[in-house]
DNA sequence: AGGATAATTAACTTATTAGTTAAGTACAAA
DNA sequence: TTTGTACTTAACTAATAAGTTAATTATCCT
């Protein structure tokens, strides 16, 4: 509904299908038909899952003779990290603190 | 469709208010009531945005009188992180030869 | 016991998503 | 200029998600 950015690409990270399409991409550029090898559902819908990553801004595309490349976008998932960095550091807190609290009993 | 366990927290972090309501709880513990507050919408409709928080495994739940109070789940958002790991990998690789190709022209 | 407060469940509506098949576009190669 | 290859768009269906109001459950307080 409110398709901010940081939404769009959470969104599009949350399906399996694109995600194995994203980790193939993590070898190098691939063409519609190389992501599509390893699924049997219908050229269509690949597409389709191609186009929710490209505008979430996880992937960019070129072209080169009939082919549409697709590629990583380099900085794709720096908005999702950032995001998690105050997540993160709770769990390293909370961490210290147990690491802290297990040292004062041990004493 | 296939919900397993990452693509359930993926899918639960990419809606803005189940993300604010997480935010909240970076302070502490919060009751449903709390939660809501900040919202327009109903309270069965946020009910419904704390159950995905807790179906994936975001956010914990205990009780105290008639309160269900809600709290962040210390590891909740591990899996995301070692998910991303690969990916930021890859970021720090390309800006590290995107350093070493400026220090190159620099010479 | 009876009423107030906190939250959930049920039943429903509407919008979005994920898939399908069939048709169309863009380019390459014969 | 026709044929094949690579993909996209259109039109549709079925499932899921996000919201609503009304009813229900659980606990506290008097």
């Amino acid at each position: 509904m409110n398709a901010d950015r940081l939404s769009l690409k959470l969104q599009a990270l949350g399906d399996p299908t694109r995600r194995a399409m994203l980790a193939r991409l993590r070898q190098g550029e691939a063409t519609v038909n190389e992501l599509a090898a390893p699924f049997t559902m219908s050229l269509p819908a690949i597409s389709k899952h191609i186009k929710v990553l490209e505008t979430a801004g996880l992937i960019t595309r070129s072209r080169a003779a009939q082919q549409r490349p697709c590629q990583l976008s380099p900085d794709g998932l720096r908005e999702v990290d950032d995001w998690m960095r105050a997540y993160r550091d709770i769990w390293e807190d909370r961490l210290n603190r147990l690491e802290t609290y297990l040292q004062t009993i041990k004493e």
